[in-house]
DNA sequence: CGGCTTCTTGATCAAGGTCAACCTTTGTGG
DNA sequence: CCACAAAGGTTGACCTTGATCAAGAAGCCG
């Protein structure tokens, strides 16, 4: 199922999964804590810019590097990837992409996408129609900068990467990201006691952290004989958060309250 | 003088320096190519909100990391820096900020300002009352949707950021910020031969690209003895801007058209 | 002319990359 | 249900890149 194909002709392709499709008043996201809850009429415009539902398997791509698209999409069930490729042909993963989540906005706002975006799973997406972004700023400004606050965050995270990668060492970098998506995954409902499934593989990892596979092991190793962090079996496993912290100076990063997703 | 007084007592703490207040109408950087012709609705709306005129010395901070701040701040002059500084007081900056850049809006979306801005040079800021944003959103939604797309381009550098610091070496991660910088003083008319003003310290160019100094320096010495790029005296020299582009693998950002800046 | 900061470089060392092998798990067809 | 193949995980040996430290050279200001 090519979604290649989706971006030209609007909404005939639509990818619906053997599923039902998912109507927003219902959405399952809309009842995970850290949701803005939506009024009446911002719940109105958006499902008028819900075009379909479509499914893909893990590996497939949402988004391709430079490509136009006129579609925003909400992740509805799954783990994804954004990513930018080096000429070289190497990876470098910039952030995950958890259910709850909007991607495309660049690709829309920019002309075409600066970075692909990967299933990593199976994964469920809610298509909405770009092209009704510039009447939702008009007819409902306050979700407009919801989603501007959104973006903030995201890019708060993007920061915060970079400081990992300019300046810590493999084994920091790599529990700040396993509790950054323990927080991230909490917010959403997804990771309630010390374990979760965690379906993200060495080299994606890897390319996440700015490592080697080789040397991620290492550090990974590193926390599991410290009694960090385990990760087996797609499960992850964080015995003591406030540890892990410690050890890895989540410091720089001081909000961990509850913060509204979209 | 200290700005950090500022926040809190809007308005009261103008700092006026000797040139006379900048009036929007007649802004110098609105003739900068780049820049979004604002319409006049628009720009009444933004005198409005404008409070003062700010000027701050070189390694002044316009925000620290953590601080709320009710102003959102438009670079009029000079060159300043956006930071995070990790526990073990290593810095690393996130970001030029150069002439025409806005600054702080997730500082008072969020709260709190995620990161730090510091004035590289002496700087002039224009403060604009950030409680007036939603406003803004309500009043003039395709400006609102103008300063997401510079949003959406900033967080583009970040990421492309992030895969130098992830996947290339050393002089790679300069010769691409270099060609960055370069590109943006040109939208600016700020860069218009083969070699302008460039007012960064060493150790901020490291803490840039996420090197040491001393590692900064070979990176340096080496684009000098290919004669790529040359940095004495204040002036960065880019003799060939399209070999240094090769070099560097700057093909991971396909946009050198120009954009508009806000 | 000192006394500061910034620049520059070399010597040494540690962190992380590369490569190659081997082990586990998962999935598939018989 | 087993056998086998393919994909992913794990580790060690060795080498490259970049960090650290320390010292000297240039600028820059009072």
């Amino acid at each position: 199922m090519p979604l290649s194909s989706l971006p030209t002709d609007l909404g005939i392709h639509a990818h619906h999964d053997s599923a039902p499709p998912v109507v927003c008043d219902t959405c399952a996201l809309r009842r995970c804590t850290g949701f803005r809850s939506f009024s009446k009429s911002e719940l109105q415009f958006v499902s008028g810019m819900k075009c379909c539902d479509v499914a893909l398997a893990a590996g497939e791509d949402v988004f391709r590097e430079g490509q136009p698209s006129p579609f925003v999409f909400t992740l509805y069930e799954g783990w994804a990837a954004r990513a930018l490729t080096l000429s070289d042909g190497t990876r470098q993963i910039l952030d995950f992409v958890l259910p709850g989540d909007l991607i495309g906005l660049a690709g829309y706002l920019l002309g075409a996408s600066p970075h692909s975006v990967r299933a990593l799973t199976p994964i469920r997406l809610c298509a909405l129609d770009a092209r009704q972004l510039p009447a939702l700023f008009r007819a409902e400004p306050s979700l407009a900068m919801a989603l501007m606050a959104a973006r903030m965050r995201e890019q708060q995270r993007g920061d915060t990467r970079l400081a990992l990668l300019g300046r810590l060492g493999a084994c920091e970098r790599l529990a700040y990201l396993l509790l950054e998506l323990r927080a991230r995954l909490r917010e959403r409902g997804l990771f309630e006691g010390r374990s979760c499934r965690f379906p993200v593989r060495r080299l994606q990892l890897a390319d996440a952290v700015g490592l080697s596979k080789a040397h991620l092991m290492r550090a990974l190793r590193e926390l599991r004989e410290r009694g960090l962090a385990e990760l087996a079996r797609g499960m992850l496993t964080i015995p003591n958060a406030r540890k892990l912290a410690q050890f890895s100076g989540y410091a720089l990063v001081p909000s961990s309250e509850p913060s509204t997703i979209l």
